[in-house]
RNA sequence: GCGGGUGUAGUGUAGUGGUUAGCACAGGGGCUUCCCAAGCCUCUAACUCGGGUUCAAAUCCCGGCACCCGCACCA
């Protein structure tokens, strides 16, 4: 169905809507409601069950907040502040430091006066009709706050969750028993002050993302997941060299259109997942990112995108980060995130060491002669002679000795590959895709799969009288008990429940009649076929157990 | 951010200066041994916000906000 479509019916059936309305609304937030909330943890539980669960890797959760060092090693303070100038004819839009640079390719950007003052004398003007242009304006996509009292720390709200996890690498390196590689996942909030917000869901101010970070050796990017079981998948690839290619992964390997292995096997794995919760597998399709559409921390970049009426939209991003973000980490924050790699034979150094001599030491130095001791025991080897308390240390209390020093491991920063995926998009493109009209009736149907379904069963009385309610409420109550959820509705006809049942995709309906008095039986009905079978009140929470583990993805 | 369009019950809409602001669906209550939005009775419920013009504004004008479409932006 049509953007339009899935609008109004996530207005009316309380899925989601604009947030802040009743103070006018702030374009770019949104709030899930009751039936929206359990679809959107419904994927996200899915989601971790196939990074978690089936890839073995591990979870974190980091604040929101995050202080700006962070931010400024990571390269987001510096590349998410432009200066926007734009045309006063035209309307026409430019980055400042790029129209300088044009004309003074050694152009940095000093001070906002200096920049100002370079616009007037190379006298820029508007690349499209020749018009006067404004004066510098400063965009920060992301939101800043101060963090405790008086003047504050400055901190913004965290533009992606990956930071979270790079920071804390060698936590997560010693939680693994210094063995890689390992991925490390994260879902929550991002935040980007877009320019404009637009289109619901798939631009917001404020979003759900899960990420996943996997850590390599350089040396051997290879994940060891379930290559076997995906390299015969098929994906239709867009290689940023135009060709549009339907290819196995393993040929997509073999003919080098996709060059490492991990990129090849997450761009597999997004795809059975995205199958997996019922995204139409004939509107997914991988784009390799052009080199100049690139962030500033990646190398190679392929984008997961899924077909709507709104376009091509993209969900998920497979980036390949190298060791961007922890070389930069390790330079500004002095804590070097590397691990020790154990090198095929020791290397040997030829290093001089001092040699305390005890007795020498004790005749010259009395009762300190520990002290001294200790200290040339400890020192490092330079050319200056040692020096305790300013004074040079006698040359007969040590001698210098020549020794090899064996060197078992080096120190390697790890290379990164990010699977990076947009809940909300997902959620957006997951209704869609789902929600079809009754032929014979008109009305629609949210076709969602048990496990993702908000409710996996409604239970109704086929009238609310003759104790068949309080049977109805019975089952109802026995459903939620065994962990099911369940809602009951006994309001209006039975046909308007089986239809507002159908409009928020909950795939099993059963209805207690006079014959459930008589033996305990009840009809189950289909929500796809509309079909209904009789079966024991015993048996429900069984078949609908069933058939939501069954959804759930292995490999 | 720029240009254009739009804003009426929960949803979809009618209403072009004076209406008890109409309709349909949905929702609540009731009746009906009622299995696919059945029928009947009944009730609830709306002019995006602020200012202006006018005796009188949902309606005309200005501004804010939001949404839609294009452009730009989207690390």
């Amino acid at each position: 169905m049509e953007y339009q479509d899935v609008i109004e019916l996530a207005k009316r059936r309380a899925i989601f809507w604009p947030a802040f309305d009743i103070y006018g609304g702030l374009s770019g937030f949104f709030d899930y409601g009751p039936v929206g909330v359990l679809i959107k943890d419904n994927i996200i539980n899915s989601w971790k069950n196939v990074f978690i669960n089936v890839e073995g890797m591990v979870p974190i959760d980091s604040p929101n907040i995050t202080p700006e060092e962070v931010l400024d090693a990571s390269g987001h303070t510096k590349v998410f502040t432009d200066y926007i100038t734009y045309c006063e004819n035209c309307g026409e839009a430019y980055r400042v430091d790029e129209l300088i640079k044009m004309k003074d390719p050694t152009f940095e950007l000093k001070s906002y006066d200096y920049m100002v003052q370079r616009m007037q004398e190379l006298d820029l003007k508007c690349e499209k009709c020749g018009g006067k242009l404004s004066k510098p304006e400063k965009f920060n996509l992301m939101l800043p706050t101060k963090v405790g009292p008086g003047k504050g720390k400055q901190a913004y709200l965290r533009p992606e969750t990956a930071q979270g996890i790079f920071i804390n690498f060698l936590t997560y390196l010693r939680y693994f028993r210094d063995t890689l590689p390992f991925g490390v996942v994260q879902v929550g909030k991002g935040f980007r002050n877009e320019i404009a917000p637009r289109q619901g869901l798939i631009r917001l101010r404020e979003f759900n993302m899960a990420e996943v970070e996997v850590f390599f050796d350089p040396e051997s990017l290879i994940w060891p997941g379930h290559y076997n079981e995906i390299f015969n998948d098929e994906v239709l690839l867009l290689p940023n060299d135009g060709r549009e290619i339907r290819i196995k992964i393993s040929e997509s390997m073999e003919n080098k259109i996709i060059k490492i292995q991990p990129i090849a096997y997450f761009i597999g794995l997004v795809q059975r997942f995205l199958i997996n919760i019922g995204v139409d597998k004939n509107k997914i399709r991988f784009r390799q990112h052009y080199p100049e559409e690139l962030a500033h921390y990646s190398k190679d970049c392929w984008d997961c995108e899924v077909k709507t009426s709104l376009g091509w939209i993209e969900v998920t991003g497979i980036a390949d980060r190298n060791q961007y973000d922890l070389k930069q980490h390790s330079e500004k924050s002095g804590v070097l995130l590397v691990f020790k790699k154990k090198l095929d034979k020791p290397k040997y150094i030829t290093r001089k060491r001092y040699v305390p001599i005890e007795n020498e030491i004790k005749n010259i130095y009395g009762k300190e002669w520990k002290a001294v001791f200790e200290m040339l025991k400890n020192l490092e080897y330079n050319d200056k002679k040692p020096i305790y308390r300013n004074k040079e240390i006698d040359e007969n209390c040590y001698r210098i000795e020549i020794y090899q020093e064996e060197i078992k491991t080096e120190d390697v920063i790890p290379w990164v590959i990010e699977p990076s995926f947009g809940i909300d998009r997902i959620f957006y493109s997951l209704l869609e895709h789902n929600l079809y009209r009754r032929e014979e009736s008109g009305y629609k149907v949210l076709g969602l799969k048990p496990h993702i379904a908000p409710f996996k069963v409604a239970v109704f009385p086929l009238m609310p009288k003759d104790n068949l309610d309080l049977k109805a409420l019975e089952i109802y109550r026995m459903l939620k008990n065994s962990g099911i959820t369940a809602y009951y509705d006994d309001s209006g006809s039975i046909g308007r429940r089986y239809a507002r049942a159908d409009e928020i995709g909950v795939p099993f309906c059963i209805t207690i009649d006079y014959e459930t008095l008589e033996n305990d039986t009840v009809t189950i009905r289909d929500r796809d076929t509309t079909e209904q079978e009789r079966i024991h009140i015993n048996n429900i929470a069984k078949k609908i157990k069933e058939s939501v583990e069954k959804c759930m993805m292995s490999i």
